[in-house]
RNA sequence: GCGCCCGUAGCUCAGCUGGAUAGAGCGCCGGACUUCGAAUCCGUAGGUCGCAGGUUCGAAUCCUGCCGGGCGCGCCA
């Protein structure tokens, strides 16, 4: 029997009593069995007031009688080893020693695969990252690869096929911006010749563009030509309500007026823009320079990401560039235009009337000069995918500002291709904010992936040469890396994916408590266990089913009941693309064990025998259930802190 | 204006297919290291679950309205 079947027995046993009084099963499989408050009520429990209506009775009566039923339903010597009721609750006591047998047996025959599922899984596909190769890494992105990471781990234990898929952005108007910069003051310095990361190094140029564009737009704001613009601005009735908002204040009136006129100014009337845009027309030319010298920037930025992603401990099975797929969509176009789910626009864009597929407005998916759009990329991208790789399921892993477009996609690929109907998701999270707000790259408050990764592991080596003043560098360096990637990994998973992230590198950051270092130590203080007692013990089967049947206490229990639970938990957080659920199952389980660790009766030193050899078998199992929960969040672990 | 999300302890967050006394971490206060690793453990205090209605035997959870915050509604991505 494994905790799957013991889970499906409790069901059915459950079921089966609540049918003998008569009612439906469809109204019995309604009821949840779920755990009683306190565990000394039991290990499992549920409600019968939703009998009451079609008994008419009193609950708690109905309860006994359910309780009574059930009795009679149990064969000899079954696992449920006592039915009570509480009021209106009916509540399952299982047998100690048989739960803890078959709990710590099958994770300790499991072993780090503890809790995976076994049934023939489905096809996902998980696009995350989704970088833009102009600039590093930050801390929104570290976010996004954490999810998709930790998601893919968790799909993938849950026995399904996945394949994690990056899409690299690195064409368009923005990436000439950082080759434009370098082309007009880069000097030919190199990331060989400065000693910086790829990335940075072009991300300076990214930064320096903005600088300059800033610059000669606040100088242009002084000529006549900018005054004529505002003056007629002025005189439209597109200004008319901020003039009242601002009282016909003229230099709040023209602040307002340039702040929102940039984006025409870098269009219409900028050097540097239209420098920038020839340089993109040359780009889809396949202009040999501009071509080479994008070769080489966008290879600079992917070390550097390749970097990044390896450090981080991500990893990808395919990597579709924007540069290769942007034109995708357009075939896919042309049929939706020819089935007559798109039309074409009197200015000769083609568009898609979202009444079509139950909203409001329309859609642009090829501009009047027949470029692509994000949209036409995407529905391009998804039925290539489809086609190429087949997925059951699919993942988009993208801020929640992106809600709308993704809406939008699914609906017109449903149209389109109707079989990816319900088989496409957006995994929206939120953004990631500083205590001071959001991360704005004009003030210099956005937090590199890179040097984010960097102060976690400095904070974890001092906490190291704080506790162990004996270890030499390399090990202190070793175990940093990890204790700091460790931390950041979990908190930032702790967070539900649509919550907005609260990240207080000050404070927020605490390598106790409920952290990744805090189940990173519970797992080094069993594998210390275990040197201590010169490995776990090994025991043929009758040996093992006394050690474990010498377990029973409370704390004991508590351990045992919670690993228990841990395969649901794998399959909940799959369910709900979640790893949040990892992370906080994780916790339970190491505060399980430590609780019984620290207690005066559970000290394995002062006893012997089977129960000895229990304690031990649990610690054992105990360690492959944090492993396996590391695993999910793609932490690694030490054998010593 | 319309749409989506959020509002739970001093702080940061879980819980939201309705079910038993609303949880965790941090912080506060008080305890436990000659004894298996104290990055640990034990205990105390702390909540009108934004507000007001409604549905229900039962609401943090579902519905409606309001208040407060975020995001979206581009021939940007």
């Amino acid at each position: 029997m494994r905790i799957q079947d013991l889970e499906n027995h409790l069901e059915s046993a459950k079921n089966n009593a609540i049918a003998a009084t008569g009612v439906d099963q469809s109204v019995a499989v309604e009821i949840a069995l779920a755990e009683p408050p306190d565990p000394t009520m039991g290990d499992r429990g549920f409600p019968c007031f939703a009998l009451a209506r079609h008994l008419r009775k009193a609950p708690p009566l109905i309860a006994e009688e359910v309780a009574e039923a059930l009795r009679d339903g149990l064969s000899e010597g079954d696992i449920i080893a006592e039915i009570s009721t509480a009021g209106p609750y009916v509540n399952l006591t299982l047998d100690r020693g048989r739960l803890t047998e078959l709990v710590i047996g099958q994770a300790l025959d499991e072993k780090a695969e503890f809790g995976a599922a076994n049934v023939d899984g489905s096809r996902w596909m998980v696009e995350f990252s989704a970088p833009n190769t102009n600039k590093p890494q930050h801390l929104g992105h570290v976010r996004n690869n954490l999810l998709g990471d930790s998601l893919s781990r968790v799909l993938d234990f849950a026995s399904n096929d996945v394949q994690r898929v990056n899409l690299i952005n690195d064409r368009g108007i923005h990436i000439c911006k950082s080759m434009l910069a370098y082309e007009l003051f880069g000097d030919g310095e190199t990331p060989e010749s400065t000693g910086e990361k790829g990335d940075h190094f072009v991300g300076r140029y990214y930064v320096l563009f903005n600088q300059k564009f800033v610059a000669e737009y606040e100088d242009w704001q002084k000529t006549s030509e900018a005054d004529r613009h505002f003056e007629s601005w002025l005189n439209s009735p597109e200004a008319k309500p901020l003039k009242e908002r601002h009282k016909d204040d003229k230099n709040a009136l023209r602040n307002a007026f340039f702040d929102d006129y940039s984006d025409t100014y870098f269009n219409e009337n900028s050097d540097l823009g239209g420098q920038a845009r020839e340089m993109l027309r040359r780009w889809e030319d396949g202009d040999d320079d501009i071509v080479e010298l994008w070769k080489r920037m966008n290879r600079w930025v992917l070390d550097g990401f390749d970097e990044t992603y390896k450090r981080f401990g991500i990893e990808f099975d395919k990597i579709y560039l924007e540069s290769e797929t942007y034109e995708f969509g357009k075939d896919v176009v042309q049929e939706g235009l020819d089935s007559g789910l798109f039309h074409l626009r009197d200015d000769g864009a083609v568009v898609c009337d979202l009444e079509k597929v139950g909203l409001e407005g329309e859609k642009v998916l090829l501009r009047s000069d027949k470029t692509s759009v994000y949209m036409t990329q995407d529905l391009g991208t998804a039925i290539t995918r489809f086609d190429e790789y087949e997925p059951d399921q699919m993942v988009y892993v993208v801020a929640d500002e992106q809600e709308y477009h993704f809406d939008v996609l699914f609906r017109i690929l449903a149209e389109l291709r109707p079989r990816f109907e319900g088989r496409l998701h957006h995994l929206s999270y939120g953004l990631v904010e500083l205590p001071e707000g959001k991360m704005k790259s004009r003030e210099g408050t956005v937090v590199d992936a890179d040097d984010l990764l960097d102060e976690m592991v400095n904070l974890a080596e001092e906490a190291i040469e704080e506790r162990y003043s004996d270890l030499d560098d390399d090990d202190i360096e070793r175990r940093a890396e990890i204790i700091g990637l460790a931390a950041l990994k979990y908190y930032i998973l702790d967070f539900g994916p649509r919550t907005t992230v609260q990240f207080d590198p000050e404070r927020s950051i605490d390598f106790q408590g409920r952290t990744g270092p805090y189940c990173l130590y519970g797992y080094a203080r069993i594998a210390s266990i275990g040197r201590r007692f010169n490995g776990w013990p090994e025991l043929d089967s009758d040996q093992q089913a006394s050690a474990l049947n010498a377990l029973g206490s409370e704390r004991e229990m508590d351990v045992v009941r919670t690993l228990q639970r841990w395969p649901e938990t794998v399959i909940k957080a799959c369910d709900q693309l979640n790893p949040g659920r990892i992370t906080e199952h994780l916790f339970e389980i190491c505060s399980a064990f430590s609780s019984l660790y620290n207690d005066a009766d559970h000290r394995i030193v002062e006893l012997d025998g089977p129960r000895r050899n229990g304690l031990l078998l649990l610690a054992q199992a105990t360690q492959y259930a944090i492993a396996a929960g590391l695993d999910l969040l793609g932490i690694p672990t030490l054998e010593e802190m």
